[in-house]
DNA sequence: ACGTAAATTCACCGGTCAGTGTAGTTTCAC
DNA sequence: GTGAAACTACACTGACCGGTGAATTTACGT
């Protein structure tokens, strides 16, 4: 009995979302998938032409929300150093879900490390890329020498302290990178 | 033929680190490893109780020699910032090398993020620790109010770069975190 | 009412996975 | 020279892997 194809397709993204970030690529099947979204196998295959080619649509499907919620975290109020404050209070905050497991695009660049061409190492670069695009504007509207290289280290502390957290499960990483990042703005203002 | 029994055991150890750190754990299978170590399977779980317990050695194994590379990396001239600079300077020119596949500890924890007891995560952690210590030796010999938050901070840097350089394939993050370090220890000098 | 294309199902394939069983071999310390 | 530790060889298990073939059901334009 057909459904709608969008549809379904959307359904095996949100299984493959949930299975995916929680689990990791490698040790979640396309069974598993295909059994979440209520959906058998083949098809999976006739939406999507390997689980690969889901991978690359599951990080794709997760770059526009993970955006959107970083923007909303930093606010619009303030300097950019009251933004990133408050980013990564509200990041310290997130990570204590219990559903919270870091960065779905770097967990996935750290699985697929050696894969060159994998269309999720695309996905992933491109929505890293997006994230010091903003950040890269926010600092730039304000006085700053050198707005590339600020927005560049504000991404290394923002993955940074993801990374620390995941690690360590302790928010306390999101206070430090919030510290370095105030330092980081305060000093090479113009 | 019986060999040295720790031998036999270190040159499968070696195997593990030279396959999981290029392709990953999940990537990597036991027979690869056996044959690559040119051991049989058999006398792998002679000397492994299981392969999760394999994960957990290798990256023990990993441990020291890393904290090593660190501390050489840094030296032991100039300040603390001169020391950080220093390191990130040669982060930058290691992480060109054809086989730099970014850190095996934060890929390994990011493959097993939901397996909450793993010996792997405890690793990692531990692994973690020791590098944070190490830094915060260095900032506390120094008269830095707060050496505890800016160790922090400096593992933040440390493993936010490290993985943007992993996604990028791009060693100016290396120096943007650079920046940032100097930036982070000038300011709180008592 | 009919044809057709999109969407879906069930059964199945060959291969690989982690791990075991059985049976025998080699070295070395005592 | 005996016994234990350290191995080899290799077949095997049962589960699961990604992916497929052939048939089927529905919606829709005509």
């Amino acid at each position: 009995m057909p459904r709608d194809g969008l549809l379904t397709r959307n359904q095996i993204v949100a299984a493959a979302d949930e299975l995916f970030y929680s689990q990791g690529l490698h040790a979640v099947s396309v069974d598993a998938i295909a059994e979440k979204a209520g959906v058998t196998k083949k098809t999976f295959y006739y939406h999507f032409k390997s689980k690969d080619d889901l991978i690359g649509c599951y990080l794709d499907a997760r770059d526009r929300p993970t955006v959107d919620r970083f923007k909303e975290w930093a606010g619009s109020e303030g300097s950019v150093a009251d933004r990133m404050t408050r980013f990564f209070s509200k990041l310290g905050r997130s990570s204590q879900g219990p559903r919270w497991n870091g960065c779905g695009f770097l967990r996935a660049a750290a699985e697929l490390a050696d894969k060159r061409g994998h269309p999720a190492l695309t996905a992933a670069r491109t929505h890293k890329a997006r994230c010091e695009q903003w950040l890269f504007e926010m600092v730039n509207e304000e006085d700053h020498s050198d707005a590339e290289t600020i927005a560049r280290a504000l991404m290394v502390l923002i993955d940074g302290a993801v990374s620390q957290i995941l690690i360590h499960r302790d928010a306390k990483y999101a206070t430090s990178a919030g510290l370095a990042a105030r330092s980081l703005l305060s000093r090479g203002r113009r």
